[in-house]
DNA sequence: ATTAGTGCTAACTATAGTATGTAGAACTAT
DNA sequence: ATAGTTCTACATACTATAGTTAGCACTAAT
């Protein structure tokens, strides 16, 4: 059994705030958004309120989405 | 059931290469890189070789194992 | 021959990602 | 007011896969 450290939500609040800003400015629905990427509504959701550690992959369907590079979605 | 499209491995790869080439930059061992980021060695050679779609938390972690932030790993 | 580094497989555990449903807030129209 | 619509938060629960680990093979160097 190993110890395990918790990880680093911040990034993830991070990330989601900025996902959400995107959208928002794009007046899109998480609904909208989600089609858009091909992920599902729930989990553009869950993206934002931080709950869900994004994988690569994903990030690069979301920023596709969005217009934009997944390096422009980060700022750390 | 759903019908899956396989993902972009395109960008795991240019990631993969993007971590091997700072990390022979600054003479690491997969070994070595994997203790300084937390993760195990032969996750590092799994990422390197794209055979696993990293989260944002892990990227956070190598990048800092690599004195880098997230953004100067990615250029796509 | 031993050592250090890596590729690769295989199995496991943790969690990312998918999906449905309920509830509440904010609006819009009747 | 209130019935209908849109949007989002949140709670599960499930399935796919990320992440962990041990082990063995191969190479290159000493």
């Amino acid at each position: 059994m190993l110890i395990r450290i918790g990880m680093n939500k911040l990034i993830l609040k991070k990330f989601g705030k900025r996902i959400r800003d995107e959208r928002m400015k794009r007046s899109l629905s998480q609904e909208e958004l989600g089609e858009l990427a091909h992920v599902h509504r729930t989990y553009i959701g869950m993206i934002e309120r931080a709950e869900k550690n994004i994988t690569l992959g994903n990030m690069e369907k979301i920023a596709l989405a969005l217009g934009m590079k997944v390096r422009d979605l980060i700022d750390f």
